[in-house]
Order: C-alpha cells, then sequence, then structure tokens
DNA sequence: ACAATAGTGTCTATTAGACAATATGCG
DNA sequence: CGCATATTGTCTAATAGACACTATTGT
C-alpha cells in the first residue's frame, strides 16, 4: 500500500469523537482595573453561567484564526487590529471537563488597549467586561484558564514590552505604569520606574511630543513615547514581590 | 429542554472530525550532548522519515497522561520517576499539518536524567536518542515543534531549577554546570557559576558527602548537592549571549 | 612533578531601590 | 498660592563578570 492509497483507505470516524475549541482571555484596562471579557452561557450546559468566550474550530480554520475570530464577534475588534497582541495559553484536555463530549480546549491570551463595549454575537449571548477581582465562578475549568491567563499576563510584563499593547499608540511614562501597576495590584515608585523604563533599549522611544495639558490636579507636561522595536526586556522590569513567590 | 435532556439528545457526530494527539520533546544528555528522542515513522504518511514520539489520545485519558504513557512506551521511562519532569509546551493544530484529517497535537516537553536506550514500543516502531545538533528534517511540523521545545528549554534553565532534573539525585556543581553549557551551548566561568548557584535560595542544598574520587585528570573531590525546594530562581541566571537576541 | 580542577578572594561596572530635589502647571 | 506630578540627581546595597589564587588529586 503506498501513501496515496493510504489516505483514500483512511476513515477519520474510526477515532473516538473529540471537539476542538478555542477559549479566548481577553484582558483591556478600564478605569484603573484589569479587566477581562466574559460571556453569559446562552444555552446548556451551565446555561446563565459566565465564560470565557469561545466556540468550536471551524473546519479549514487555524487555531490562532479561530482565536482572532471568537474575540472579534464578542468585541468587534478587527483581527487586524495592530496593537491587539494574541498568543497561545495553554490546552485544556480533561476527560470530564464538559458533560457533552470530550472536548479539548486551546485557550489564547489576547490584550489590548481599552476595548469597545462587548456587542451580542450572532447566537444572541450577552458579552461584558468584568474586573478580574469580582470574577465569580466560572463554567467549566474557565477559572483555571483565568487564573493561568493572569498568571502569564502578570510575568509576561516582566520581561517583555507587552504592557504597551494596554496603552494607545502615543503614551506618557505614568500611563505605562498605571498598566503595571494595574496588572500587578502593586505601588511603583514614580522616579525609579521612569529611569528604569527608559534605560531598557527598544522599550519605548520618544516621539518628541508631549500632552496637550498637564495633569488633572496639576503637574507638567508629561513626554509622549511609543512602543520600541525590543521583543524582549533586558534587563527585566520584575516585580517588586517576587521572593515570597520563589518556594 | 433541561440540562439533562439536552445532554441526551446531543450528538457528538455533528461536528467535524478532528483528531487529538500529543507528541513529546524528550530531552537528555548523553554523552555531553543534548540529545531528543526521535522514532522512525512505521507507516505512512511519511513512512521511514524521523519524528517525534507521539500518539493519539485515549478516550478516558488526560492530555499529560497520554504523553507520559508515549514516553514510556518509548524508554520505559516509569511516569512516577521523580526526576522525570513534564510540562505542556504548546499546541500545534494548523489545518494541512497531517494529509490524513485534521490532527490537532498537544506538544510536551520532558526533561529526564540519561535514560535508557529506548525500547522497541508496542508497533515496532524504532526510536533513538538523537543529538539535537544532528536532527535532519522531520515528519509534519515536528521540526517547528522541536525548535520551540528547544527554545523554552534554554530559557527554562534561566529562572527555573530544572537544570536539576537532568542529573542524578546528587550532583556536583561541575555536573550541573555542564548541564547549562550544553543546553545553551556556550562555556561558563566555572569559578563565577559556582559562587552564583550556591547564593541562589533553594537552588540546590549540600549533601555534606564529597565524591569518591577526583576529576578523572586530577583534581580535588567535589562536593556533592541535591535539587533544593525551591520552584523559581531569584536571582535568575541569564545566559551570556541574551542582548543579540533582545531584537 | 605536572596538569587539571574545586572552591574562594578581589576588584570593577552595572543595577535596584530609597530618598531628595527641581520644575511645571492645574485649581 | 498651594499642591500634585514629571523628571532628574544622589547615595547605598546587591549583583554580574573578569581575573587571580590556593588547595587537592589523578596521571
Amino acid at each position: 500500500m503506498n501513501e496515496a492509497e493510504f489516505l483514500a483507505s483512511y476513515d477519520p470516524r474510526a477515532y473516538p469523537p473529540v471537539a476542538v475549541t478555542v477559549d479566548v482571555v481577553a484582558f483591556t484596562i478600564r478605569q484603573d482595573a484589569l479587566t477581562v471579557l466574559l460571556v453569559r452561557r446562552a444555552g446548556p450546559p451551565s446555561e446563565g453561567m459566565w465564560a470565557l468566550p469561545g466556540g468550536f474550530v471551524r473546519e479549514w480554520e487555524d487555531l490562532s484564526t479561530a482565536a482572532a475570530r471568537e474575540l472579534a464577534e464578542e468585541t468587534g475588534v478587527a483581527t487586524a487590529n495592530r496593537r491587539l497582541h494574541l498568543e497561545q495559553l495553554g490546552t485544556y484536555g480533561a476527560p470530564d471537563r464538559d458533560p457533552r463530549m470530550r472536548v479539548v480546549s486551546v485557550a489564547y491570551l489576547a490584550f489590548a488597549p481599552d476595548l469597545p463595549d462587548p456587542v451580542s454575537g450572532s447566537d444572541a449571548r450577552v458579552a461584558a467586561w468584568t474586573p478580574v477581582g469580582e470574577v465569580d465562578r466560572l463554567a467549566f475549568d474557565h477559572g483555571t484558564i483565568l487564573a493561568d491567563g493572569l498568571d502569564r499576563a502578570r510575568s509576561k510584563l516582566e520581561y517583555t514590552p507587552l504592557a504597551t499593547t494596554f496603552v494607545g499608540e502615543e503614551f506618557t511614562i505614568a500611563e505605562l505604569r498605571a498598566v503595571y501597576e494595574t496588572v500587578w495590584d502593586e505601588q511603583l515608585h514614580a522616579g525609579n520606574f521612569h529611569r528604569k523604563v527608559l534605560s531598557v533599549p527598544g522599550f519605548v522611544e520618544s516621539t518628541g511630543a508631549v500632552t496637550e495639558r498637564g495633569g488633572s490636579r496639576g503637574g507638567p507636561r508629561a513626554k509622549l513615547y511609543r512602543a520600541g522595536d525590543a521583543r524582549l526586556l533586558h534587563p527585566a522590569l520584575l516585580m517588586p514581590s517576587k521572593e515570597e513567590t520563589v518556594r
């Protein structure tokens, strides 16, 4: 039997049925809070519970394409949005994680600057941005996925410039610091943070411009920066409270 | 329709057929070379080509269980082996990555101390440890998966104590240094490495014993250590040539 | 004796972080 | 004017890395 004959005689149905889905942990910052996109399940199982947006991977669709599509269906964010970061988070496939059948879910992590309010999906699901601190119980194992995504986001800020994907095209150092403080849930020293960011090659580059006005409560106009070309931060910006988590 | 009725009426066959497999990138160090476990494909597609060990996930099997099983089938390494590290690497699901059907593969990364020579699997596949530098073309997208696994391994040595999973229960600092030099493919300064390893809390702990004999070409007997309880290295051991890879 | 290696000491440049100082602009 | 904020300066402790030195052991 040559390879062509083998493929012709191959029966995909001989294997146990498995469904592959993508779920998206989409983070954005709204009103100084880290928020995640959740949808309320419109049908069984777990009808009415909050869950991560996601769905089945279509027949000729790549995994990352499916994740971008699911996110776009809920938010209207174009896949081509340059400021949208999408990366694979992990795959969850415990045999009993979905009561319907064997479902293996590939989770993706998305970062974006303040996104528009969600639009209702084609299947009339309700979607909402929810501060991560207020998230209660989620359907399936989505609580675990969200926790893993949060861990990933927190550590990615340390050694990659992904914080810039949470702010606009042009931003001030203070806005960037607010991203770190929000995601890490820690106060950072303004002066030291400022100098450190500027000392990392390729993290940010100056636009030459300054903000139109000073802060709402006074202060000088801040210089504006845009994201640089570094893909890794060296040296890294480490979380202050790291020693405790080491063991 | 309540949830029980919904599940009873649910037809898993309504979704496009997808197969889920696991593939394992298993690294060990043999004769001062980083080697990866490869199998020669016994049947189509890509008959005769080298590939990563792997196979279909069974019906009631967890993903990590499947990876451990596939590894055990090729090497005889018991899953319970305390010194075996297994972590999820990523999931590869391009629609055309397997000509038979839609196959989504969850890749796992395994580290272990010098493992025994592979045993022939139940399906009489040939398996062999191959130095990563000598790996030629692999079947499917396994070349990409191997490259990703290598990247992951190299950076994991920086901030986790995983190097200890490549050596025996008790080891010398020089043996640990050899792991770093092999995986990073860089010469490290013996004295500075020594001091730095000992300065990281929880990385290694002394056993109080020393080696039976000095080095084969002379030198004093080295103190023996075992892995400590740290799960993250702080401060990290950074690769010397990092600046170049930043952009 | 000789060479190789383990482990330690020393010095310098860099970095993290605490704290202070200055200048700007809103109310 | 008074206060909050942006930005820069200064100082200290910790760290990375280069280099040197001593002690030990196999050949």
